[in-house]
DNA sequence: ACGTAATCATTCGACGTCGAACTATCTCTC
DNA sequence: GAGAGATAGTTCGACGTCGAATGATTACGT
């Protein structure tokens, strides 16, 4: 009985042990979480790295593509590096990348000729939309511990921190 | 009454809603919560830089400090490589600019002479504890939207994911 | 209107990381 | 004990990102 995985220790775990005999006046729940969530995310961004690979594509070229392909509208690099949390110089050298391989294209907009509309090609639409639904499993099969609830409790607590920290930045 | 904050969105939200009305047969779940993942580290990240920056040093400085700090024992670079989570040749440089500026040294071992202990000198540990206590609080502080049960909640659902990861690494 | 400040994309130099190649050392087998 | 293979740390070249500086265009104040 009682099988549930909750006693499991991870590498943070001793980790915690490790500062706790040292400075028995640190905050351990708050280490454990960041250090957590740094860790997981390394491992997570390493595993759809991964998947993207062994698709012929890299991570940060779904990232730019799927923004656009999920938004209505034309963007422009600004909008661009802000969703993909970038430096605009990074996303130059991004869109130039895709440029080369036509998987996007560099608009003029008609009121403002300092900037640009990005625009999806049809390869590069057909591109994510091949690659979107994989993706999106693979992710699934990496929350396969967490049932419905925990699932949904999870994203409620991320979505806490995030907004905080999205509204003071 | 009732000002939980639950009801706000967050951009994951946004993200969602754009997907889910070009292709409702994706899980929203799954995306959600990593792409909270992901995005939410970016901006820890971001912050913890903040933090350390303030305090005139660099993150991967501390990580590698702290690191061998907490350790009761002499680790190989090869440890410490694996604990901060980067490659071989990333930990060498790293290594370098420590031991140049007096904060750890490089000693031989006795039984393998391939191999090296990284030590802490005791400039290296007394910048590791003048540090470590106001990191702390910054992470704390960035955790305030949660309570203490909300904060046990998340520690819970990321060993789980953790274990999950570091496992069939 | 005119000039100043703000905004946008791009370029530039510096930096840190990675994977692969390399050297040195150890282990295991016969 | 000698040679093949494994292991440890370092070096090397390539790559992507960042902050700052640049050039071009637009918005604002008087």
């Amino acid at each position: 009985m009682g099988e549930t995985g909750t006693r499991t220790r991870d590498a943070v775990d001793d980790f915690l042990d490790q500062w706790a005999a040292l400075r028995s006046d640190l905050d351990l729940e708050a280490m454990g979480a960041v250090g957590r969530l740094l860790r997981l995310t390394r491992l997570v961004e390493k595993e759809v790295g991964r998947y993207f690979a062994e698709h012929g594509m890299e991570r940060w070229e779904f990232d730019v593509l799927a923004t656009l392909r999920r938004s209505d509208r034309p963007l422009t690099p600004k909008e661009l590096a802000g969703s993909v949390m970038v430096s605009s110089a990074a996303l130059t050298n991004r869109i130039d990348r895709l440029a080369a391989r036509n998987l996007v294209a560099r608009e003029t907009v008609p009121g403002d000729r300092r900037s640009l509309h990005i625009t999806l090609t049809d390869a590069g639409r057909a591109l994510v939309d091949d690659t979107v639904e994989g993706h999106v499993r693979n992710e699934r099969r990496m929350l396969a511990r967490l049932d419905e609830k925990d699932c949904d409790e999870l994203n409620r607590l991320l979505r806490m921190l995030l907004t905080t920290m999205e509204g003071d930045a």
